[in-house]
DNA sequence: GTGAAAGCGCTAACAC
DNA sequence: GTGTTAGCGCTTTCAC
């Protein structure tokens, strides 16, 4: 059976306090009493009873962290971020997946699936501004390229200036046809900003912004870059540049092009978005705008935990760094990776 | 504030335990009195406080997934089977990762880090099997490749089996040269299981199974694939096939290769492991051993409970079952993805 | 079928 | 500095 401070109590001779003080570390115990208590703690094996010291506090030490997808390997790096910051702070982190579903979402935003949390973390694909109006309790910080105008916490990079960044680049390289995949169908536009740096980046040059040339998936995966390729190559568009949503898109419309016999980037440039470890590996290297995921892991964190500790200011926006990397899809083979 | 029984049994003129009687679908309630107490609830908006439930019930409803990384989709796919599983016998997954470091892996198979948990599914690597005499109280459940003789149910497929199955592919290709890329240094030997049916394959067909063709590395990711088959190369060594120990060191070699200038799979046909979505976009596609997931996560899951539900028969080895996928990197371009 | 009361293990007043 | 005690919100005997 589980020791309880009783029992350490009744073993060293001293009141369940004595022994609560010790395990608390609180300041005024005398060395003696520490070691004598923790000599008896030792002996007895004894370990805290989180649930009770949790209904004791009103606290579960414990912060949701609700993705996507573990799939993309973007959002598992992310996810070891926001774990590892936690730890150092004393904090546990449960783990969910939304499967993008607006549902799902609005599920995990309200406390529905992981009712043990004291805040949450959430990075929404298909969430509506409406759907968080009325939530639940503990505190929510989101995360991610959506625009949300809600009294929230945001940690996200400048999602326009990145794609302005990489549209540019392109343009730089003397491309002028730039493609964008991975905009969405339906009234949920997850790439908006993204689309939106696009437009404003080619208008900025003096170039069309080509809408003809903006393909939208369902998904965000591979198969769904390599649809969307298929297709904008199916209707007889040929841009010499591709601007992808993310790595997983990007490397799936490669790999169309690669079966087609187009040569990236002698005929199509390519820039993902993510900076994934795969697109560092392919055939052909991916440039790709590589987010701070670290700084994002732990910026999140760190805005629960002063939401939770009351100690936080006004609900605010926080951008976290970026920066393009340039590899061989724009660049060619010559530059090492 | 929050509600408590205490407030929705005042609200409703009845006792707690009533209350708790319909909050739990107990079952001899009048129905007239369950609707007079639901409409309570609905009225003051109760919900139950699982801290206190948990208190008292001992059980937090939460298990533990600790994988080596997230990173690797592999884990991440593995984690969602987990989740998923796991939320259908409504318990919720708290995730954890060890970096595949043994000290890691201990505390977190002795519940240092996790301590609010009901049950343990664990993946080493580097864990060994002394590690695992002394252990906290909660139900543990192994996964993975290594191989324990100890008292936990071991869910896994046959991966001498499945070495072997990759190995017969590229043997019945005509390869005779095959190396393998992903042993381990040191004592801890991850890979053991699949060497050792590479080993036994080559064997059997009467090839020489040439140790100086085993390429050890210190990790398990597209690097580390990638300077293993370097190394390979650099000694002057030229087989005609790679098995790797995963998809990412699978792909990391490749793209050596293909810097080389050596042609996949004319020149150097390539297995890998784990059957990874990033191995179907390559330039290459890549032949791989697919584990069933899914079924891994839901018997890993089914496991634990079962235990926790004290239902559990003797502590087993779980066989989940796995087929190679032959993709382009041994077949070449000719058939469909 | 419903109510009263004990107690899960812990923390935090408050006494001493 | 250390002990006593109440009570967090819930489930669960046991009466009624």
């Amino acid at each position: 059976m589980r020791v309880s401070l009783k029992d350490v109590a009744a073993h060293a001779g001293v009141s369940i306090k004595t022994v609560s003080n010790v395990v608390n570390n609180y300041q005024h115990v005398t060395p003696a009493m520490r070691e004598r208590v923790q000599r008896s703690i030792d002996a007895l094996g004894y370990r805290p009873n989180l649930a009770a010291r949790h209904l004791r506090k009103g606290r579960t030490g414990i912060i949701a962290l609700a993705l996507p997808e573990l799939g993309n390997p973007y959002f598992a790096e992310l996810a070891a971020a926001v774990i590892d910051a936690a730890a150092e702070h004393d904090y546990i982190v449960l783990l969910d997946h939304t499967g993008g579903r607006r549902e799902q979402e609005i599920l995990v935003s309200q406390g529905f699936r992981a009712r043990v949390i004291d805040g949450l973390i959430l990075s929404p694909i298909e969430l509506e501004t409406e759907d968080l109006r009325d939530r639940a309790d503990v505190p929510l910080v989101l995360i991610g390229e959506r625009d949300y105008d809600l009294p929230y916490d945001h940690i996200a990079i400048d999602n326009v200036a990145a794609a302005r960044d990489a549209v540019r680049h392109l343009i730089d390289l003397g491309r002028r046809e730039v493609a964008f995949i991975g905009a969405r169908r339906g009234r949920s536009e997850p790439a908006q900003l993204r689309v939106r740096g696009w437009r404003e980046e080619l208008t900025a040059a003096g170039l069309p912004a080509d809408e003809g040339l903006v393909a939208a998936t369902d998904g965000w995966g591979h198969a769904d870059g390599a649809a969307a390729m298929s297709r904008l190559l199916d209707a007889g568009r040929r841009p010499d540049a591709v601007f992808a949503y993310n790595d997983p898109m990007a490397i799936g419309a490669m790999r169309v092009l690669h079966e087609r016999g187009l040569r990236v980037p002698e005929d199509i440039a390519v820039v993902g978005f993510d900076d994934v470890i795969e697109g560092r590996f392919g055939a052909v290297t991916l440039t790709s705008v590589s987010p701070d995921k670290e700084a994002i892991g732990r910026l999140a964190v760190a805005s629960v935990l002063a939401r939770l500790g009351g100690t936080a200011p006004e609900p605010r926006r926080v951008r976290a760094d970026y920066r393009l990397v340039e590899r061989e899809s724009t660049l060619g083979r010559r530059p090492a990776r």
